[in-house]
DNA sequence: CCTACAGTGTTGATATGTCAACACGCACGG
DNA sequence: CCGTGCGTGTTGACATATCAACACTGTAGG
């Protein structure tokens, strides 16, 4: 599926990077600092959330508030490690509570960490519309996402 | 220059992202999560260096192993504080000197930190061919860094 | 001269992420 | 029944990132 890339490089591994290539890695490092930045910023000015805070929230909300700790690592693309350090701190906070059950832990979203999220939303979605979606067009917006796709998961596509 | 995104969309600051909008969202965080951990896995395993060490080492290289501190901060997109810390650690380890100079730091790289960015750099190339490059062909790569360009600076383009 | 300001960098406290090692429960084949 | 894995989660030590506050230097205005 994958076609060749760059007819000025090659696959040789003590090959240096190509400008092509070069200039694609540092537009990925630097676009991807710069809209961290901006994003957290916004909300966390706004709602005292963190990133990875928001990260959780969304998605276990978006399943009712319950989820399976491992089922959130896999759709987040987080290792079990880091996610249970973040419960930990999140659920210190208040925000989560943990339950084991059948097989693992399922983590549950209390009332103010609901509240919280709520109030952090909309705040969450201005912030993503302005620094990612509107530099483009509702088609270019399709192709990045696809293309994005193909790098979380190159061989399923 | 920045169209309308999205027909089904609305900027209004209070109004959810749509499902094209959370999908991009998504997919770009999934995404950077993925291609992060894939190449500083390789990385470090084959070279000891983490992923700040190899941004800052590659990017003072460029330039004949010495650069202005704030300089660095500005072509990395990273804060002062952090850079301040980061270069304080590689300090530590040998990788770099720091002087100061009129108006500033500059920072150096030592024979040590050239030594281990020489033989990091190819392990580093083929992880970023491998993980970024190789699931485009070169047109898709093209589109692709104009894409983050865009994100880097949207009021450029 | 001197005062105020902007640019640059540091520090310490805290939050977040990573690594290696361990703990536990459950299924499967002896 | 007994291992032996495997999936899932936790822990502690350490690396990295962020925030608020401070320190230094040069420089422009009085």
């Amino acid at each position: 599926m994958s076609t060749r890339t760059d007819l000025t490089a090659n696959t040789d591994a003590t090959t240096p990077l190509s400008l092509s290539e070069r200039a694609l890695w540092f537009a990925w490092k630097r676009a991807h600092e710069v809209l961290r930045t901006r994003i957290a910023e916004d909300v966390r000015s706004a709602t005292g959330l963190s990133d990875p805070d928001i990260a959780i929230l969304i998605h276990a909300t978006d399943v009712d508030g319950t989820v399976r700790q491992n089922q959130l690592a896999v759709v987040l693309g987080w290792d079990r490690t880091r996610l249970s350090h973040q419960l930990t701190r999140m659920e210190e906070r208040g925000l989560v509570i943990r339950r084991r059950v059948a097989g693992g832990v399922e983590v549950e979203v209390t009332d103010a960490g609901l509240e919280m999220v709520a109030a952090a939303q909309p705040v969450h979605a201005a912030a993503v519309r302005r620094h990612l979606i509107e530099p483009f067009t509702s088609v270019q917006v399709e192709h990045l996402r696809q293309a994005l796709d193909r790098i979380s998961a190159p061989d399923l596509i």
